[in-house]
Order: structure tokens, then sequence, then C-alpha cells
DNA sequence: ATCGCAATCTTGACGCTGTCAAGATTAGAC
DNA sequence: GTCTAATCTTGACAGCGTCAAGATTGCGAT
């Protein structure tokens, strides 16, 4: 634990984790460089070391997005191991528990600030390995008859779909009370599901079968 | 048709529509009051007179998507009368169509840039109206049996859900080329609706049966 | 008709932003 | 121990959103 260097021994991933926070406690908007660099203690234009520009520092924060999203998906399947629906749901409510608890680092990371994804590699890395997870989950879900067979990415594309534009309605507002006053979060989420399985699946049916969810991220309750 | 008067006449709209235009050409990055007032003809505070800040501007913009996207949708409606699946389809597709066509505007629409949407009445009250349209589908596609029963606002979250997070993976570049080789995106769209629908659909025989598609929005060629 | 007011628009300024240029500091290889 | 490249700082610039003060003008009341 270095006390006060020139040299800060690990200012990158300072920067990183700085902006994370910023942009958890001050929206995207108040996210800027020079917030960045004074968080991590350094001068304004200290960042320029290691990120190109502003956009370059964005897809390292994205890149962590897309790691935990990655994270949680690999949790869900080790916990319910040999259990396909569960590993369906519970992966698309970690998804959406993440999304709902780091609002802007989501939207930072999936509705993305990022433009011309291409110049940044890692990221591209990052975000493939987050859908080849989408995707096992898939496979397995298929060959135990719970989803449709067919080419699993196609399919994992219905489901993701599916997930991701449910979490971005709500994100954004345009899931109404007059709704949410009927059903919380998980229900109209479990809902969305029924769609895309075989199996027949209500918020009864499957809660009767779930276990109380322990989870990385608090549940958020409905607002009123 | 004044030539050059003091007092603009319709600055607010010529405001709005600058935005619209600035937007589709340099992206929400590009968007500033400045360069909108310019493109306006009128000093960089002008916009002030019509608008209480950025913000407020973004918003009028966003009504406009919204608006965009409302007669889209009507006019599908109107133009597959008595055919619900079609109108299901077509509305989805026109959607796609508005976010492919203008992808900034939609993301600033949808994606929203705009925060506390419970400022902005108007704002609430055009993306209501947009939801009942959906809704209203949706209760024509269940009376056919194109749809499951049950509430048809709960029924629409899913439909809308599917179709926006399409969307919105599309735009974001995280349906990889991998897949975008082997379909396309309109055969991919008929895939997630699919997953909805309680008649068969799939891309073969739903293009089958339908008339080469007219459309406001030129239709967007598959990236190869 | 004109007076006066309120709406509209301009000029000027402020602090904040991303980014570039030039120089200071220091870690690590030889 | 010296040299070099990586790292960090200081200073500057234009563009941004926004506020304050003042100029211009359309329009209703008189």
């Amino acid at each position: 634990m270095p006390v006060k260097k020139y040299h800060h021994g690990d200012l990158k991933n300072a920067l990183i984790k700085a902006g994370i926070e910023i942009l958890s406690k001050e929206g995207v908007h108040g996210l800027s460089l020079r917030k960045v660099a004074q968080k991590a203690g350094v001068s304004h234009t200290a960042p320029y070391s290691h990120f190109a520009d502003k956009q370059s520092l964005i897809a390292a924060i994205s890149i962590e997005g897309f790691r935990t999203i990655y994270e949680l998906l690999d949790g869900v399947i080790q916990r319910y191991q040999g259990k396909p629906l569960r590993q369906l749901v519970e992966g698309a409510w970690a998804y959406v528990q993440f999304a709902l608890s780091d609002p802007a680092h989501f939207k930072v990371t999936l509705s993305s600030v990022l433009e011309r994804e291409k110049d940044y590699p890692a990221f591209v890395e990052m975000s493939h390995k987050g859908f080849g997870t989408v995707v096992g989950i898939v496979e397995t879900c298929q060959a135990a008859g719970v989803l449709r067979p067919g080419p699993a990415d196609v399919e994992a594309i219905s489901v993701w779909s599916t997930v991701h534009g449910f979490v971005s309605l709500l994100l954004e507002g345009q899931i109404y009370h007059s709704i949410l006053e009927r059903y919380t979060v998980r229900e109209l989420l479990i809902s969305c599901l029924a769609h895309v399985t075989l199996v027949e699946l209500t918020p009864e049916s499957y809660s009767e079968m779930e276990p109380s969810g322990i989870y990385i991220y608090p549940a958020i309750s409905t607002p009123a």
C-alpha cells in the first residue's frame, strides 16, 4: 500500500473503478474524465497515459459491466446444475437485478454510449463471452425440452431479446404504474419468459418450486 | 414565408426539427444546443425562450420520436384491417425499420438520455399513446387466437419487450456477423415473434402469405 | 393610433468539459 | 549509475450549458 508516490502504481484500474462509482452515484451525465482523475487523486490529464480518450475509458467500464453479467450468469449455472429451467429463469433474474441495482452502469454497458465497438477488441471479446454463456444455457434447456429445438444462437437471441427488452423498458419508465401496481417485476419477467419456454411457466407454478433466492444484488422492490 | 425577421415566428418547431436532423447526421454526441440554434439561424441562447434547458429540447425530440412510432403503428393497423397476425408482424417490422433508419433518434426516444420523465407530461402522454396502440393490436390478436389470452397490457409488455429488445441488441452490435450472415434481420425478428404467437409462425410460412411490403422507411439490408 | 407590456431574441460572461503540447518525475533495463 | 520510456503535471484552447442584462418587436388595451 504505497502512500503518495508520483507514480500511482495501478492508476488504470483505479480510474475504471472511480468511473464506475461516479456512474453509480451521479449517472452517465455526471461522468467526466476530470472528475474521474480527481477521484483517483491525479491531475486532469493523467488518464491520457492509460486511455486514448474518454470513449476508451467508457469501453473499459463497459467491459467490467459485461464481466459482471458473465460472472452472474456463470454463478447461476453453477448453482443450478441439472436444472435447466431454473438456470433460464434465475439467469434472467440476475440480469434484471444487475440492471436495477446499477442502472447507469448497465446502460453504459449495453445501451451504449459506446459507438464503433470494433475499435475495442477487448470489449467485443467480453461481450462474446457473455453471449456464449447465454447460448450455453439455451443449449441445456433445449436438450431438456424446455426451449424449442433449432440453432441455439438464434434461440438465444429470442431469449436475450425478451429479457433485455423487458429490463430496458423498465429502466426507461415505459412500464407504467397501472401494471406495476398489480404485478411484481419478477412476475412480469416470468410472464415474458413464459412465452419462450415450451413447458408451462407461470409465476405461481414457478414460485412453488423455487427456493428462497440468494443473490449478490439485493432485491429491488417494485415501485408503488 | 417571412424572409428574415427579428422574431422567427415558429422557432420552437424549427429547433426541434434542427435537433432531429443533427441527431440523424452526427449522433447523440454531436447534439448541442448551440449547434441547433445556429442551424435555426438564431443566437446561441435563443432556445432558452422556448425550452427550459437542453433536457427539455431532448424531451420534445423524444415526443416526435414517439409520434413517429405511433403513426407508423397506426398506419399498419389501417393497412391490415382484419388481419391480426399481419398487424403484429408488420407493426413490429415498422418499429425495427424506424430504429434502423434513424438509430440516434430512436435511441434518444427510447433509450433515454432523458431522466425524470415525470417532469415532461407531454412526453408521458405521447408514450402512453404509443403503448396504447400496441395494446390495441394485442387485443385484436387475442380475439383472433393469435396471442394468448390474459390481461392485454401484460401481454403487450411481453410482445413489446421482445421487439424492443431485439432491435436494441441489433443497434448495439450485440448480434454478431455469424448470425447475420445466415439470416436477414426480418427473419430474426419473425423468429423472435414466433415465440409470442400461438399460431405457427416461421419466416417461410409468413413470407408465403405476405405481399411485397411497402414502407415509409427504405428496407435496411443485412450487413454482410 | 399608440402606448406599454410581455414575449422573443442578442450580447457577453461564467465555469466545466475533452483534448493537445510541453515539460517534470521516476521506474527499470543495461 | 546512466539512459530511456513510461508516467504524471502544468498550462492552454475551443466548445459546451447556462445565467444576467439588455435590445427588439408583436399585440392587446386604451
